[in-house]
DNA sequence: GAGCATCTGATTTTT
DNA sequence: TCAGATGCTC
């Protein structure tokens, strides 16, 4: 690195001698020159590259980082350790599986494996599963991980029965996977923790070895993670994190800001260093992120500046619905590719994934090439987990998830039946089911269809196990030969046959190109677990190709990039800020750190944009423009309504007869072609909404007592049923709400009802009435 | 055991 | 709206 070209901060940081350090980086000032810098200047001072530690959060922010070390120092960088928490933690427990207890070919379960050992949990404990949502037990249980709270002292700690059955769940769940030989993604950190807290002396080794630990985006970490860090620092103390508490966005999951602001408690003797100069946005971009983010109360306080001049607006649109939204998104992006722009230096950020079809659908329709970062992932693809299932079963003979996948895909005649003779073998301690499917089969138990295929089975799993250190190109060639899958496929005859094909396809393509890159490596580097692990902790947004099209992907994802030109859609109170945060001041601001990012992610130009109705699968909304918006300086703005864009339906938008009538109304239809088109003259487009207060997505307003009024409900309710609706209830979970409908009768009357911000089915056994109000 | 029809819940963000 | 789960029928 050209040590001149750095600032001095940046420069005290690259230099940095010993001890820990703490660099509070501003977006934009040049935190992975500093990150690299310092590797390669540790190099040069004769730390060997096996004793440097480096941790991302991102896959692509890892390799971006080892390509630039190894562009600037060869050889020399190969040893450094860089990689996600994630897969770092994987890399030292694959080391140390055994002092762990675990089995060597740990499988690691994704979500879809999670969930279904949740639900069987759930249904199994005879709770309802409107409380116990799959997906709120394992965030629940997801949060005892992550503060490393193990399930014996969440039972202890647990107040409630509801924090009980949690408990139980915890424990019943770590039960499934360990019997299972599985891991989830928190238990990749917290198993590497273990190490330190039950086998010090192995532990130790590890923090002897690393003398210079690295972190990125360190306001991300969770607790888990910082005890990682600190574990792993406790021999060099060389701990060395460079974060930014404005762009902590990671809070949901159970990222926490005191990592960074206790640093200094928690490191002893530590220096803080702050890089504020920012060399990507032009001032008016940065003015209008330094302006939203003031707005916060929970930060360290620092101002970003710029050299650079003012550059263009920030531009806002406000579009009737999101079919307008997008087209504008759509001009912008054109106007740019003619004004010389590239594509590739364009994106289009949103706050939710589902946000990103009607873009889609507009951008493929003008044939404006566009990719998507996000949503369901390839690997979460059924062709794709159906393939890898087979080769984490050679691996992992304990895998049941992975076993009932691959078992009868294709058809082998192995069904209900068989699987309960199966499962009433997996409850011997240490039963696999293999060799369950095995001893059914050799004892005669299994007739016809069934017969034949476990045996084909049981052969080709076999097979595999033994080609496991083989290359994986070669492992995936047998399968595909032996396991039929393609042929079912085509049997299948599905519509996305071509698709699935092509994703088989890739995988294949996937394991070649792992196999070749590793051709040389060690075993363990090289072989089917190897690639096996890494595909678990690949994601869509390491999939990214090069070429000409532009980017659509949420704030989330585009955390740690930057374009010369970025739109940011969906500018509505309800999405940006989400509508689960409106109530907490903590949440809130969590989404303007959201909005502070997808802002600071643009060099040159930012188009922001807001549909006035959006369909949602409920129906149409009228919406208020974001209360972002209107914290950015009137005068870094350019405000432009469509055509065809009116008031939200007069008043009350907070009403919600008023918005039941829209469900039926189907009125979006009508918007911008028959409605003359209308500029406010001299008043915020926001305006154009009604009052600000008229917060949309909910009033939330225990005074708003008329019986609610759902057209077209079934006829046939019983008496009782009909009297609940309109009632005043409370729900120990959801807190109050107002019955909106009623079916059945007695304590299985299921009751619809609308709580603060959100509606819910629950059983009438589960809340209690409320005085009906005034 | 397979295929079809119906139902229901989800939409916040991800390693 | 839509995908996945469930249930029903053959």
């Amino acid at each position: 690195m050209a040590v001149a070209t750095l600032n001095p901060a940046q420069l005290e940081a690259v230099e940095h001698e010993r001890g820990p350090a703490l660099v509070i980086a501003g977006a934009g000032s040049g935190k992975t020159r500093v990150l690299t810098g310092r590797i390669a200047r540790l190099l040069e001072r004769g730390v060997p590259g096996e004793a440097i530690l480096a941790f991302t959060f991102t896959n692509r922010a890892a390799k971006e980082m080892r390509e630039r070390i190894l562009h600037q120092l060869g050889g020399a960088a190969s040893g450094v350790w860089i990689g996600t928490f994630h897969a770092t933690a994987m890399r030292i427990l694959r080391r140390e599986a055994t002092t762990l207890g675990l089995p060597a070919g740990f499988s690691i379960y994704d979500r879809d494996d999670q969930e279904s050992i949740i639900r069987d949990l759930v249904r199994a404990s005879g709770l309802p599963d409107t409380v116990y949502k799959t997906g709120m037990v394992l965030s629940k249980i997801s949060d005892h991980k992550n503060a490393l709270v193990r399930p014996e002292l969440a039972a202890e700690k647990a107040f409630s029965d509801f924090d009980r059955h949690i408990a139980t769940f915890y424990d019943k769940y770590q039960a499934a996977l360990r019997r299972a030989g599985a891991l989830d993604f928190d238990d990749l950190i917290g198993e590497t923790v273990r190490l330190w807290i039950d086998y010090p002396q192995a532990g130790e080794r590890w923090s002897r070895r690393f003398q210079h630990i690295l972190v990125d985006e360190y306001q991300d970490t969770n607790h888990a993670q910082f005890r990682l860090v600190q574990s792993l620092g406790n021999v060099h103390h060389n701990v060395f994190v460079v974060g930014d508490d404005d762009q902590s966005i990671y809070g949901w999951r159970g990222a926490d800001l005191a990592n960074v602001l206790d640093f200094e408690r928690a490191f002893p003797g530590a220096v803080t260093i702050r890089l504020e100069q920012n060399y990507r946005s032009t001032s008016n971009i940065l003015d209008a992120a330094n302006a939203v983010i003031a707005n916060n109360v929970a930060r360290k306080g620092k101002t970003l500046w710029s050299t650079r001049d003012a550059g263009a607006p920030i531009h806002f649109v406000l579009a009737p619905d999101e079919t307008f939204e997008a087209r504008r998104v759509r001009h912008w992006l054109q106007r740019q590719q003619t004004r010389g722009r590239r594509l590739t230096d364009c994106a289009v950020l949103y706050r939710t994934n589902a946000q990103s079809r009607a873009l889609e659908t507009e951008l493929r329709q003008n044939g404006v090439p566009y990719e998507i970062v996000g949503g369901v992932s390839f690997f979460q693809r059924r062709e794709v987990k159906d393939m890898l299932a087979y080769l984490r079963l050679a691996v992992n003979p304990l895998d049941t998830a992975s076993f009932f996948r691959a078992w009868n895909t294709p058809r082998r005649g192995l069904g209900p039946a068989v699987e309960a003779q199966v499962r009433a073998q997996l409850v011997l301690p240490g039963a696999d089911p293999i060799a369950a499917l095995r001893s059914l089969s050799s004892m005669g138990a299994l007739k016809g269809a069934a017969r034949a295929g476990a045996a084909q089975f049981v052969t080709l799993i076999d097979e595999l196990r033994a080609m496991a250190s083989e290359p994986v190109d070669r492992v995936f060639a047998h399968l595909l030969e032996k396991s039929g899958y393609l042929e079912h496929l085509d049997a299948a005859g599905e519509e996305d046959l071509r698709e699935r094909r092509s994703n088989v396809e890739e995988l294949g393509v996937a394991a070649a190109h792992f196999a070749a890159l590793h051709a040389t490596g060690p075993a363990h580097e090289s072989g089917l677990l190897a690639w096996l692990s890494e595909c678990s902790l690949l994601t869509d947004a390491d999939r990214v190709t090069d070429g000409e099209r532009v980017l659509l992907l949420t704030v989330h994802n585009a955390k740690g990039l930057e374009f010369d030109a970025v739109a940011v859609a969906g500018l509505e109170e309800g999405l940006m800020p989400h509508a689960s945060s409106l109530e907490d001041s903590d949440q809130l601001e969590e989404e303007r750190r959201l909005f502070y990012v997808a802002l600071t992610r643009a060099r040159d130009e930012v188009l922001l944009t807001a549909a006035a109705y959006r369909r949602r699968y409920d129906g149409a909304w009228g919406t208020a423009v974001s209360r972002f918006v209107s914290e950015i300086p009137e005068h870094l703005l350019e405000r432009e309504e469509s055509p065809g864009v009116q008031a939200a339906p007069a008043r009350s938008a907070g009403n919600w007869s008023d918005r039941s009538g829209d469900r039926s109304g189907g009125r979006t239809r009508d918007w911008g072609q028959s409605s003359a088109p209308r500029r406010v003259v001299g008043a915020r487009a926001s305006d154009a909404f009604g009052p600000r207060e008229g917060a949309e997505w909910d009033s939330g307003d225990p005074g708003d007592k008329e019986p609610m009024v759902i057209p077209a409900v079934a006829g046939g309710r019983s008496a009782n049923a009909k009297r609940a609706v309109g009632k005043r209830v409370m729900h120990e979970k959801f807190g109050t709400g107002t019955v909106l409908d009623a079916e059945g009768d007695g304590p299985d009357m299921k009751l619809t009802v609308r709580f603060t911000g959100s509606i819910k089915k629950v059983l009438a056994r589960f809340v209690q009435g409320v005085s009906d109000g005034d």
